[in-house]
RNA sequence: GGUUCCGUAGCUCAGUUGGAUAGAGCAACUGCCUUCUAAGCAGUAGGUCUUUGGUUCGAAUCCAAACGGAAUCACCA
């Protein structure tokens, strides 16, 4: 049994004997103790003072007696000002290491399904630091939830439809000239942009002109003769005609060539692709379905609506009065579709927070039409990156640009790991996928070590650090331990022996063990608030724990019996450092 | 204006259902490489947790109000 349940339970059976008190409605609750104080699990005894009629100390040594004496696990107990802290014995912790050690699976067993959605990029520019946040974010989400015992649906519900898209094709259209990704040596992707920023440059240019001449502003936006020119190829994209259609078939085919070996370079990966362009008109049917059972109600111009006041929400549009579906009615079509396609039972969207009040819509939409899949839906909602200027604008070109930050982070690391002269005995092959894992480390790390609902400055000026909580940080405590280990195999150590349970736990060593321990509960923590970010913290104290045991315990040394220990506890911290940052997405090095 | 989110050290961020003297990293300063990798370890300094009230044994955390910031409230996606 869960020691902290063992005892919790002794606590309220204690209580309820010796006072007499009924607390089946009450639960107990035990915090890890502070680190300035001896012990590792803390009971506050304050709320039970006025129930017990005792002083908290005195109530804290009656229970801590009893505990004592319960449970074998608790060799002593320390009372400080109301506050009972509990010391367990070396036994129990090294018999837990060794019962982690031998543990693979430490999720749940369930044969759920779950489709997370995320990256879904517009094919008209390239990636920015914006949607790589998004990237490491779904990616390392799949990763915990498969951890955690689900199987996981990596789903991307590529934007390849739109006004957006007929800008770029515009632009190029006018000044393309026929250049391509080979006669220009541009990135597919950065080709495409490209223009989607020249547009903009003209339709500014345009607006301009117009206002002076008398329009206002909003008048000149809609009349700029540019910006009709692309609504007018949107109508001609859906009507299928064939010039247009093999435009935007040759640009995106562009696009996703770029995309790829982002994808690739940044270590991300998809089951399924969704095109907008093929789901764009879904949804009717559900719009259809909703107005028989009176859930939608029409209004005299033919469109549709729903009344979510009761919600808390507003009025939603759903159909146009010429029958044309908006942005919720394609979602309501989309989301159908997927649970047709996999009947996941969670279906995790991972979108921006510029797009919470979409969501709820989405959500008590599909739940006023009784959708089995409506309570499945999560909106994984986080913040924008922002620059110390302000928002990044993709139209203005004030964006970090994916593909150079990933570089800038390569480029980085080869600098930082020269300067170290650490790559001597690397060769070339070795040392470039070193500086990738530390690059691209660095750089997920720094990303989903913050909360993913907070926004988050990114200072271009500031380089990411590589010291201190980071991500190489940790690789580099994993390197370390990987050349300790291979010193052992040189030795003929074998680690797999057993753990000597009669070993003497010094400080450091137990506080290392702490750690690991926690491994479980941070992993379904973070499994079931989607949030990497307690990963990384997680695995940032790991590690700190460990270099702390390092600089103080020696591991080779003349006592035997504490080498193998130490060399074991190693081992399994070097397991739980990569075990946890592949949660994150991030490779550890076996030298650094 | 309505709704939602946010406000913690000079900077970037932690802080689980209310608990002890509010924690890390960066930047600054001081020690520690002839023994397993110093991308490390140990330490110093840095705080009115935006403000004011309330709830209680106890509040950064819960409630209310004010101030400051962001997003959203489109027949855009």
């Amino acid at each position: 049994m869960n020691i902290e349940i063992k005892i919790k339970n002794c606590l309220k059976e204690a209580l309820e004997s010796i006072y007499q008190l009924d607390l089946s409605n009450q639960s107990i609750t035990l915090e890890p103790t502070k680190k300035e104080f001896e012990g590792t699990y803390t009971f506050v005894v304050f709320p039970f003072v006025k129930l017990t009629k005792q002083s908290p100390d005195g109530l804290a040594q009656t229970l801590g007696n009893s505990l004592v004496k319960n449970v074998e696990e608790i060799i002593s107990f320390q009372v400080v000002k109301g506050f009972l802290n509990l010391s367990l014995s070396n036994r129990y912790f090294l018999t837990s290491l060794e019962t982690f050690r031998h543990t693979e699976n430490f999720g749940i067993s369930t044969n759920e399904k779950v489709m997370v959605e995320f990256s879904s990029p517009n094919t008209n520019k390239p990636l920015h630091l914006g949607h790589l946040r998004n990237n490491f974010l779904g990616d390392s989400i799949c990763r915990i939830l498969e951890a955690y015992g689900y199987s996981v649906v990596r789903a991307n519900l590529i934007n390849d439809r739109g006004i957006h898209i007929c800008k770029s094709m515009i632009a190029y259209e006018r000044w393309g000239n026929n250049e391509t990704p080979e006669s220009s040596g541009l990135k597919g992707d950065h080709l495409v942009g490209k223009y989607y920023v020249w547009f903009d440059k003209e339709y500014k240019k345009e607006i301009d002109q117009l206002t002076q001449n008398g329009l206002s502003e909003e008048e000149a936006k809609k009349e700029a003769p540019i910006f009709k020119a692309a609504q007018q190829m949107l109508v001609r994209w859906e009507a299928n005609d064939p010039e247009t259609v093999q435009l935007w078939k040759k640009m995106n085919t562009w696009v996703y060539q770029g995309f790829n070996s982002t994808y690739k370079k940044i270590g991300v990966h998809f089951d399924h692709f969704y095109y907008e362009s093929n789901t764009y008109l879904l949804g009717k049917d559900i719009v259809e379905e909703g107005l028989q059972t009176n859930t939608f109600y029409k209004k005299e111009d033919q469109s549709v609506w729903i009344d979510l006041t009761r919600e808390g929400l507003d009025h939603k549009l759903l159909l146009r009065g010429d029958g044309t579906s908006v942005y919720i009615t394609q979602d309501l079509g989309t989301a159908e579709l997927k649970f047709k396609d996999f009947a996941c039972s969670k279906s995790v969207y991972v979108v921006g927070n510029e797009q919470d009040y979409h969501f709820q819509v989405l959500q008590a939409i599909l739940k006023k039409l009784n959708k089995s899949y409506a309570d499945g839906v999560y909106h994984m909602s986080y913040g924008m990156v922002d620059l110390p200027s302000g928002k990044m604008k993709s139209r203005e070109g004030t964006v970090v640009d994916a593909d150079d930050l990933v570089q800038e982070m390569i480029d980085t690391a080869k600098a930082r790991t020269l300067e170290l002269g650490k790559v001597e005995d690397l060769s070339e092959e070795q040392a470039s996928i070193l500086f990738h894992q530390l690059g691209l480390g660095a750089l997920k790390y720094y990303l989903l070590r913050v909360d993913p609902k907070k926004r988050m400055l990114f200072n271009p000026e500031e380089s990411i650090d590589f010291q201190g909580n980071t991500g190489p940080f940790i690789q580099y405590t994993y390197a370390r331990i990987a050349s300790i280990i291979r010193k052992a195999n040189t030795m003929g150590v074998d680690l797999n022996d057993s753990i000597s349970i009669t070993y003497s736990l010094q400080v450091e060593e137990r506080q290392v063990i702490e750690e690991l321990l926690k491994y479980p509960s941070k992993l379904a923590e973070a499994a079931g608030a989607y949030a990497p970010s307690s990963i990384a913290a997680y695995v940032y104290d790991v590690a700190k724990s460990y270099n702390r045991f390092y600089a103080e315990c020696p591991v080779f040394q003349e006592n035997k019996e504490s080498q193998l220990f130490r060399l074991q506890l190693s081992a399994i911290v070097a397991k739980t450092i990569q075990r946890s940052m592949l949660l994150l997405g991030i490779e550890v090095p076996n030298k650094m």
